[in-house]
RNA sequence: GCUCCGUUGGUGUAGUCCGGCCAAUCAUUUUGGCCUUUCGAGCCGAAGACCUGGGUUCAAAUCCCAGACGGAGCACCA
C-alpha cells in the first residue's frame, strides 16, 4: 500500500488554540495509525490582513510537540514564491490564467452574472508579460490579479474565474520575503505545495470544501491527481467565555482583558499546557471528535477525564483551604498529621503537618454544633463553642457514615496560594509542606481539583488550577 | 439571492455506502450502591438518542421524496 502523506496547513499568525489543535491532533494521529509522513506547512501567504507572527513559527511547532507530534518536514509558502511563479506561467501559457486589471467589485457583479470581464480573452503573452510585471512588484494592491480561468456559468458562483496573485504592498515580516510583492492565494499555493509534497489525503475544515472545485480545475490544466479530501465542520468548546479566534484573542490580550495566550481563561494550548493539562488527552479529546462534517461542540468535561487518568497516579495530595475559618483546637492535639502523599502509591511515603493549636476549615465543611467531622490524617473532632474538640474517636465512626472526612490546615504555617483558573482568581492556604512541590509538578489539593504549581515566592505561591 | 453540506442520548461517537443479528456501540456526563481516613480514583448498577412528515419494503437509523433546523462558501483572508 501507498504511504500516506498528510499536511498540517497552520496561518503563523499567532499560537493555536483549540480548535488548530484538533488539525494538528487528528492529522498527527491519522499519520501515526498508518505509519505515515506528515508535513506541517506555514501557509504564510498574507503579509498585510492575514500577518503572521515571526514567534507564531515556534509556538506552532511547540503547540504540535505539546500534542504529541513532530513533523517529518516543516515548509513555509513564503520560501517558495518562485516555483509557485513558475507554475503560474505554465498555467497562463495553457491558457488557463489571465491578469486581469477589474476593481474587484466590478468584477464580483460581473461574475454573479456569470459574464466574462474584457481581459479574459486577452493574448497569452499580454497576460504572460503582465504576471512578469507583477512578480517585479511593479504594481500595487488592487492593480493586477491572475485569475484561473473556470467556468463563468459554473452553477457555485465560488468557483467562477478565481483569484490565484494578488499584490501587497505591506512588505512580508520574514526578512527573507520582504521583498516580494506578488503573492499567491491560499487555493493556489496550497494547490501546487499539495501535490509537490505529494500529499496523499487532505484533512481540513469545511469553510474549504469549495476549494475542491476551484483548485479542480488548476489539477486538470496542469495534469495532475487531486488527493482524497476530507472536511469536518466547525467547532466550538464550552466552558470558554472566549471564542476560537486568534484575531479576537489577540485583541482581548492587547486590551488586558487576558493576560497572554497563556492566560488561564484562554481556550489556547499554552493555556492547558500551564493548567498540567497533557498534550495526550487533548489530542485523544480532540480525535474522538472524528473528522465528521457536522458541527460539533467539545466538552472540556472530555479532555479534564482523560487528563485525570493520566494525572491522579502521578498527583501527590496536600491540603488547601478556600476562605478557611479559623477554630482553636482543644483537648488531646498531637503534635503532627501525616496523611500519606497518594492513596494507592504507598511508597511515596507521608507528609507531615504539624497541627499546631488552630486549624481552618472551609465554611461548607463546618459542622454544627455538637457534630463531628473527621479531619483528614489527623482524628475526629467535635463542634464546640467557637473550637474544635479531639473526641478520640476510632475510624470506625467513618465508616459507620456518620461523620464527614473533611480537609484542613494548620492556622499557622500555612502557605498563602492563589489559584488561577478560567473563570477567575481565587485564594487559598495550603499545608506547610506544599511549600517543597517542586514547580511544574501536578498536585492534587483533596476535595479541591488538581492543580500546576507554577511558582513558589516567599509570600505566596501561583498554582494554575486544572480541573476537578 | 446562488451553490454546497450536515442532522443518532446533555456532549462526542459507532452503525448509514451493501435495509434485517440495532428494543441502537463506546466514551463523557448525571446518578444509585460497594470500597476507601479525600475523591472527582477503583468495582458493580442505572438514566438518557435515530429532526419531522410521507413513500418503497415482509422488514428502514440505514433507501426515495418533501419539509424543518443548523452550518459553510460565493474575498485581491487563511
Amino acid at each position: 500500500m501507498a504511504e500516506v502523506r498528510l499536511r498540517c496547513a497552520p496561518n503563523p499568525n499567532g499560537p493555536w488554540h483549540i480548535g488548530h489543535a484538533r488539525m494538528g491532533a487528528v492529522i498527527g494521529k491519522y499519520a501515526d495509525r498508518y505509519d505515515g509522513w506528515m508535513l506541517c506547512r506555514f501557509d504564510d501567504t498574507d503579509p498585510a490582513t492575514k500577518r503572521p507572527s515571526l514567534q507564531a513559527y515556534d509556538q506552532i511547532l511547540d503547540d504540535l510537540a505539546y500534542l504529541g507530534f513532530k513533523p517529518d518536514e516543516v515548509l513555509r509558502a513564503s520560501d517558495r514564491l518562485e516555483l509557485y511563479y513558475e507554475h503560474a506561467r505554465d498555467v497562463i501559457e495553457l491558457g488557463g490564467a489571465y491578469t486581469c486589471s477589474c476593481p474587484a467589485g466590478e468584477f464580483s457583479e460581473r461574475k454573479s452574472a456569470g459574464e466574462a470581464c474584457p481581459h479574459r480573452d486577452r493574448p497569452i503573452d499580454e497576460s504572460l508579460a503582465a504576471f512578469d510585471r507583477m512578480v517585479a512588484g511593479e504594481f500595487s494592491a488592487g492593480d493586477r490579479v491572475l485569475r484561473i480561468r473556470t467556468d463563468l456559468e459554473a452553477p457555485n458562483p465560488a468557483e467562477r474565474d478565481w483569484v490565484a496573485f494578488r499584490m501587497v504592498d505591506e512588505p512580508h515580516p520574514r526578512e527573507d520575503a520582504a521583498a516580494d510583492r506578488c503573492w499567491p492565494l491560499l487555493d493556489f499555493q496550497s494547490a501546487i505545495d499539495d501535490h509537490h509534497t505529494q500529499i496523499t489525503h487532505i484533512i481540513r475544515g469545511k469553510d474549504l470544501q469549495d476549494s475542491v472545485a476551484r483548485q479542480g480545475y488548476l489539477y486538470e490544466y496542469l495534469g495532475w491527481e487531486y488527493p482524497t479530501v476530507l472536511h469536518w465542520g466547525r467547532i466550538s468548546v464550552d466552558e470558554y467565555e472566549f471564542p476560537l479566534s486568534t484575531s479576537t484573542m489577540g485583541e482581548r490580550i492587547e486590551a488586558g482583558d487576558l493576560t497572554g495566550w497563556d492566560d488561564p481563561a484562554a481556550p489556547t494550548l499554552q493555556s492547558l499546557k500551564r493548567r498540567g493539562i497533557r498534550g495526550a488527552a487533548v489530542t485523544d479529546a480532540l480525535a474522538e471528535l472524528g473528522v465528521s462534517e457536522s458541527d460539533v461542540e467539545l466538552s472540556m468535561s472530555s479532555i479534564y477525564a482523560r487528563n485525570r487518568e493520566r494525572i491522579d497516579p502521578i498527583a501527590d495530595r496536600y491540603f488547601l483551604v478556600r476562605d478557611g475559618t479559623r477554630l482553636p483546637l482543644v483537648g488531646d492535639v498531637p503534635a503532627t498529621a501525616e496523611p500519606p502523599k497518594h492513596p494507592t502509591d504507598e511508597e511515596r511515603g507521608n507528609r507531615t503537618i504539624p497541627v499546631g493549636d488552630a486549624v481552618r476549615i472551609e465554611p461548607g465543611d463546618l459542622p454544627a454544633h455538637g457534630e463531628r467531622v473527621w479531619l483528614k490524617g489527623l482524628g475526629c473532632v467535635r463542634a464546640m463553642r467557637e473550637a474544635l474538640e479531639l473526641t478520640g474517636d476510632s475510624i470506625e465512626v467513618v465508616r459507620d457514615g456518620d461523620v464527614p472526612v473533611i480537609h484542613w490546615v494548620p492556622a499557622g504555617g500555612a502557605i498563602p496560594v492563589t489559584i488561577r483558573m478560567p473563570t477567575g482568581d481565587s485564594t487559598g492556604l495550603a499545608e506547610p509542606s506544599f511549600a517543597e512541590v517542586d514547580v511544574d509538578d501536578v498536585v492534587q489539593f483533596e476535595r479541591v481539583g488538581f492543580a500546576r504549581v507554577d511558582s513558589h515566592a516567599r509570600d505566596e505561591s501561583i498554582v494554575y488550577f486544572a480541573h476537578n
